[in-house]
DNA sequence: GAATTATATTAGCATTCGCTAATATGTGTG
DNA sequence: CACACATATTAGCGAATGCTAATATAATTC
């Protein structure tokens, strides 16, 4: 049982962060366009850009192109049940994690 | 079905970080002294014990003191069961992303 | 209680990351 | 072909992150 740890934190760190979380939900159910996410973030066009192109280097998202419009999608199905499972195991967890915040200006990792 | 993305962030972050994700293996079987942890790792025990204050504040492990030792272990059933699940969809996309790392300088999430 | 062992904390540095603004590329339309 | 629209890329900045070395705290042992 080799491990690349490296390429698996590359892997997760496509879920950890704030706005490809809200991409992720948002393109949970259906595929949708760049500027369809746009607007239902009410993002940054550059921006949203930039996370969708991550998320798709980690293989968390795949695309189609159909005329002038890319449609991104969650991968597949297996995709859909990691997340439900993150968000499961985060319920039990998130009064703890959100409290470590609190007090504290460096972050919660490293912070002393 | 509100959804505080940012504490959500934080929460899987704790599993993005190569170091993190073996100590995380580490001790999934059996709870481990930061001692132990150092030494199977091979690593830094300042480096060590700022990850595990890290992933202690993610509400992904718990420690116990048992005199001048504090062992740590992961939280829960849940949190193995989440480690499975994301092992098991990184194998299938293991070889996308580790391609995705090859040809570029800049990181393969904000890189051009 | 001095020395030892185990762990945590601090400080500082180099790197990575996320964001915005500007520009480029590509695709369809008049 | 000129133009508009959709998306991608680049550059640059400030903040967050991970690391190491040094120091602090706490419990243990002699």
């Amino acid at each position: 049982m080799k491990a690349n740890y490296e390429v698996k934190a590359k892997f997760i760190r496509g879920f950890s962060d704030k706005t490809r979380l809200q991409i992720l939900e948002c393109i949970k159910n259906k595929e949708k366009t760049v500027s369809q996410i746009v607007d239902e973030l009410n993002g940054n066009q550059s921006n949203i850009s930039q996370h969708l192109a991550c998320l798709k280097g980690c293989g968390i998202i795949v695309s189609r192109q159909e005329g002038k419009y890319i449609f991104y999608s969650l991968r597949n199905a297996e995709i859909v049940q990691l997340m439900n499972i993150m968000e499961a195991v985060f319920v039990q967890v998130e009064g703890e994690v959100a409290a470590c915040d609190k007090n504290d200006e460096r972050d919660c990792c490293s912070k002393p």
